[in-house]
Order: C-alpha cells, then sequence, then structure tokens
RNA sequence: CGGGAUGUUGCACAGCUUGGUAGUGCACCUGGUUUGGGACCAGGGGGUCGCAGGUUCGAAUCCUGUCAUCCCGACCA
C-alpha cells in the first residue's frame, strides 16, 4: 500500500472523547473512529488488524473439528423468550419492529439459534458429537461503554458451541477448545491468565475466563504468589484463619459518639480494625437481612445470592430498616431483631466490636457466644494478602480484560430449545452443550494496551496491518523513488506487502507516522540510496542498520515469515 | 439508572463571569524559502457557537427545556 492517494489519517492530538491508551492511540493512528458512544467504525488499518486477529483464531478452531458458519444478527423475538433469556437480557438487548409489527432482536450472543442449527442434523446418538462457530457482530445496549474498544454496544465475537452426547463428550469438547483459546492468545502475544468464573445468567456448571492482565480491566483477577491459583474475585474462596487463642474478656458497652463508619469507630476505640466487626444492612428479594463480616472486608454479592439461594441484592432504604431494631451506623448482632447471617471468618475472632443497636454506643470485647444468628458461610471478598485455598501462599490481585470465555452450558439450552437425540436404548435425551466466546476487538484492545509506548502502538509482526513500512525521505530524489518501488516490488512477489511512504513530507512526519501505527520493521530509502543502502530497523529497536537494498529484504522476508 | 463535567470550523482548544454578531494552534489551499525526526515566511478558504424555546434593540455569552459525549458509581452471558 503506498500511502500517496490512499485513506490514510493520523491525528496529532488525543481526541477528547477517548481515555484509555489503546482508544486513543487506535484514534490517533486512524485505525478506528467512534460514530456514537460504543459503536465504531475500523478503518482500513484497523481492519487489517481485525482480520488478521480473526484469522489466527479462525485457523486454531478449525484445527479443533469445529466447523464455521454465520447467523443472522437479527432474529425475532421469540427465539429468546422459547429460551427464557428474553427476560434475562432485558434492556441489554436491542429490540426493534418490522414493518408488520413483529419483534425483532438483535443477538447479544446465539446459543438459541446454534441449538436450532444443531436440530437440524442431530436426530440420533450417531449424529453427535457437532462442533459449530462463527465470527459475528454482536449487539448488547450496554448502560456504559467504555475504554475505546473494550466495552461496546456492537463487537465482533467469535463464538463456538459444542453439542455432544454426555458430560463425558463435553468435557474432551471443551478441552479441545480450552487449548485452542491457549494457541489463540499464545499466537497473540497476549499476557493472560485463565480463571474460574461465576456462571451467572448464563447458567450452566462451569465457566473458566481468558483475562488479558491490564491495570483498566473491569475484573479483579486473584492470584498466588506460590502456586498457580487463579480465579476470579467473584468466586475466589476465603480461607479463614486459625482460631484466635486470646482468653475472651467480659462484654462491655462502651460510648462512641459520632463514630458512624467502622474506620472511625476503630480509629476511637484505638483497636486494629482486624478486631471490628461491622453489620451491612441489606435487601435480598425483598427481606431484611443484616450481614457481619470482619470491618476491613467487602461483602461479595454472587456468594451471597449463592448461600441465601436469592436473586438480587441491594442496600436496605430505611423502610426496610424500620422493620427491625438496627441503627444505622450502629447495628450489632446483641439483641438485633432481624435475619443475620455471620461470615465463617467471624466465628475464628475474640474479643470483637459490635454495634450495640444504640446511636452512639458500641459493645467491645464480643464473642460468638454472646449472640445467635441464622446462618454462616463464606461471604466476602478475599484479600490480598489471604492465604491461598490451593496451597496456603499469599493471594495478590490484578486486574485483567475479559478476552475469552468457556462455559460447560449442560442441557440447560438443549432442553429449552427441544434438542433432544435419540440414544441406543431408544429414550430420547438432551444434548450436552458447551458455548465459548472470544471478543475480537475487545482482544484488539487489549494487545494495545499491553503493546504500546510513548510513540504509539507497536503491533506484534503477525497481526500488525502490515509488516514492513518502507519510508522515502525525499521523493522528489528519482533514485530514492526507484530503489523505493524496487523493494517494494520485490517484497511484493515475495508475498509481504509493504506500507509505503511515498508522500511529500518532512521525514520526521514520515517516521513519527510509522512509529504511531507500529509498523514492526522500518526500511529507509534516503542520502545512500545511490549506494543501493539502506537503513532497517525495528519499531522496538533504537539502533538502526545500514544493509544493501538485498539484505534488507533478505531480512524482511526472514524476519516476516 | 444516580452523581459530576463538557458540547464553539476536519482535530484540539480560548472567548461565556461583565451580552454588541467569533478567535488561536494543528490540518487544508496559493506563492516562496527549506528538506534525515511533527519546517519557516506571506497570503487565503472554511463555523447560523449541539438543538429548541425564552429574555433583550441585540445572545456563543443570560434563563428554561432537550439531545449528545466523557468521567465516577450501579449494572454487565
Amino acid at each position: 500500500m503506498k500511502l500517496k492517494n490512499s485513506y490514510f489519517y493520523s491525528l496529532r492530538e488525543a481526541p477528547k472523547d477517548e481515555e484509555s491508551i489503546s482508544g486513543i492511540l487506535l484514534n490517533r493512528a486512524g485505525f478506528i473512529k467512534k460514530s456514537s458512544a460504543g459503536i465504531y467504525m475500523f478503518l482500513p488499518l484497523g481492519l487489517r488488524v481485525k482480520r488478521n486477529i480473526e484469522n489466527i483464531i479462525r485457523e486454531e478452531m478449525d484445527k479443533t473439528g469445529s466447523q464455521e458458519l454465520i447467523m443472522p444478527c437479527m432474529m425475532p423475538e421469540e427465539v429468546y423468550v422459547a429460551s427464557g433469556r428474553r427476560e434475562n437480557f432485558g434492556s441489554s438487548m436491542f429490540s426493534l419492529e418490522d414493518r408488520a409489527g413483529k419483534k425483532m432482536v438483535l443477538g447479544p450472543t446465539h446459543e438459541e439459534l446454534f441449538a436450532v442449527a444443531a436440530a437440524m442434523k442431530v436426530n440420533s446418538y450417531k449424529d453427535l458429537p457437532v462442533s459449530l462457530y462463527q465470527i459475528q457482530t454482536k449487539f448488547r445496549d450496554e448502560a456504559r461503554p467504555r475504554y475505546g474498544l473494550i466495552r461496546v454496544k456492537e463487537f465482533l465475537m467469535k463464538d463456538a458451541y459444542t453439542f455432544d452426547l454426555d458430560y463425558e463428550g463435553l468435557d474432551v469438547a471443551y478441552s479441545k477448545i480450552f487449548h485452542a483459546y491457549h494457541n489463540v492468545f499464545t499466537r497473540l502475544g497476549l499476557d493472560y491468565k485463565v480463571v474460574v468464573a461465576d456462571t451467572g445468567v448464563m447458567g450452566g456448571l462451569l465457566s473458566e475466563e481468558f483475562q488479558a492482565i491490564s491495570d483498566i480491566g473491569e475484573d479483579t483477577v486473584v492470584l498466588c504468589d506460590s502456586c498457580n491459583y487463579a480465579s476470579n474475585l467473584e468466586v475466589s474462596k476465603k480461607v479463614d484463619p486459625a482460631k484466635e487463642t486470646e482468653k475472651e474478656k467480659p462484654l462491655k458497652m462502651v460510648e462512641t459518639p459520632d463514630q458512624e463508619s467502622i474506620e472511625e469507630v476503630a480509629e476511637y476505640l484505638g483497636l486494629p480494625i482486624e478486631k471490628t466487626v461491622k453489620a451491612l444492612l441489606m435487601n435480598v428479594d425483598d427481606t431484611f437481612v443484616v450481614f457481619l463480616v470482619r470491618g476491613n472486608r467487602e461483602l461479595n454479592e454472587s456468594k451471597v445470592l449463592k448461600l441465601l439461594k436469592g436473586q438480587t441484592l441491594s442496600f436496605a432504604n430505611d423502610e426496610l430498616i424500620a422493620t427491625s431494631n438496627a441503627v444505622a451506623g450502629y447495628t450489632g448482632p446483641i439483641g438485633l431483631k432481624a435475619k443475620i447471617v455471620i461470615d465463617s471468618e467471624v466465628l475464628t475472632m475474640k474479643n470483637f466490636v459490635t454495634g450495640a443497636n444504640k446511636e452512639g454506643y458500641h459493645y467491645i470485647n464480643t464473642n460468638v457466644k454472646d449472640f445467635s444468628y441464622d446462618l454462616t458461610g463464606d461471604i466476602v471478598n478475599v484479600a490480598e494478602g489471604d492465604k491461598c485455598p490451593q496451597c496456603g501462599g499469599r493471594i495478590y490481585f490484578k486486574k485483567g480484560i475479559e478476552v475469552g470465555n468457556t462455559f460447560k452450558l449442560g442441557v440447560k439450552y438443549s432442553q429449552a430449545m427441544n434438542l433432544y437425540y435419540q440414544d441406543r436404548d431408544m429414550s430420547l435425551k438432551p444434548v450436552v452443550m458447551g458455548s465459548y466466546g472470544i471478543g475480537v476487538g475487545r482482544t484488539m484492545a487489549a494487545i494495545v494496551e499491553q503493546n504500546h509506548d510513548e510513540k504509539g502502538l507497536i503491533w506484534p509482526i503477525n497481526i500488525a496491518p502490515y509488516k514492513v513500512g518502507i519510508v522515502i525521505i525525499n521523493v522528489k530524489d528519482e533514485t530514492q523513488v526507484n530503489l523505493a518501488n524496487q523493494i517494494y516490488d520485490r517484497l511484493m512477489q515475495a508475498g509481504i506487502e509493504p506500507i509505503m511512504d511515498d508522500r511529500d513530507e518532512r521525514a520526521g512526519v514520515k517516521f513519527n507516522d510509522m512509529e504511531l501505527i507500529g509498523i514492526p520493521m522500518r526500511i529507509t530509502v534516503g542520502r545512500d540510496a545511490g549506494n543501493d543502502n539502506v537503513e532497517f530497523i525495528l519499531r522496538t529497536a533504537t539502533e538502526k542498520e545500514i544493509l544493501s537494498s538485498e539484505k534488507a529484504i533478505e531480512k524482511v522476508i526472514a524476519l516476516g515469515k
């Protein structure tokens, strides 16, 4: 591609509507352009990168034996009503009507239609297993799109679905795709971790996430400093410390005027926050529940809902609080008339601080024997420094961008979508499904987050829009132009299309643009062109080499393969 | 959806407090000089100031509403 008369532009300044590094750089380099919040154009350079990523995914998926097809984006709403997910997705699903008033939706994910497609083929146990995938646009009406391509309303996703006879078959299919995902993200050069995650609204048996490590990640990845433990914070198990050994002291009510937060109370009493227990006044499916956790802990919503078999968790409002004798800021378990759930860690504590259910008062030296409770379990987030549930090492956190996930779905959708096969024993059995996703645009953004410098993008060579750039220093010098064109043609013949800057610009502009768009290799044709000499430099290097044009071509071909 | 902020030319911004018909840098066009790390000089083109009402002789500026965008939070297979 020759830049003169091509569609290419770059911005010297960051656009005002992007904050993330990947969003800023991809915009500045002319790879993407925001059309409206969470919806982007992919311009020529951006499209080439996206296709390169797609092709790596495609190669690895094909190797698993999965077959590619493509589903419609727009579907009748009844497809999602049938599976029961119309309600689950709610307002995050784009919906519209056709001219006849028929309700249509834009697909946020495609389990349902794949089940329909599978049903066309699958009648007998002889028809299984089947594995299908597509690389197709998905639509989700995100409440708050953000971070460039990371959270958007319209995005390209590779989604795969496996169909098996039984759970053993699912395990095999799952493991094939799981390994394909490792291959994909390794080939893409990402620093990533696989973590166990909550199965959430998708339902199912097991969910694992591929998390690209990045500070702007929206997920917290829990890791261990001495083993390979990796988990999403949502589901990471907390290991309670050993029971404290100090002697129990007598309970005592003390004044704590105007000390409403647990930090204030601890400081006022001169005690470490680890010696306090705070009460969280919550609403679980319209029931008032008080949760007691160590003062420095955070409640974990998904653990709570699992323990209580609830659907929704929110802070209790004043009306709900008024149904008990709890006093906001001073709530404690002693004498409290409400449903009380305590974190298992509290059972290991001795002589701790709790609220007295009386404005301006707390108890010190509270012990478990001093009160009763309804339920106990692990209901808080693990924290950095906690014990690893696998090896006892120390836990630390990283932020992650979820670039892929794998689900063992089981029979939930096959039952809902009437996907059954007839087994040897003549019985009808539901097909056992798995579903697997990779966000293509999000992956592209994650790669940028991990590969850039102050000059701009740095693409790994296998997904760069062009592997090599040719910069002609002076386009009015025929010797330079001729040599550059010669190199260009030779590389084209070798199957490596270069991006050649033949614009009448100053050298600095050309160098800066080539670096901004992150081309991995650069050949500079300049003053030494008359001696058939050019310069060769890698995007990641600081020193350039002087080579004959022939050597430079050989080098590009060797590195570009 | 709650809280905060911002909408002025292709891009980034100033002007708004104290109303008088719009400016800077980049980009673009013409001419000249320059030419290996985002050139310089001179001249020029381009904006009904997000939109709709209102106040006023007069509104980018004041008031009301509305839409959009960003940030924090809630939500997020």
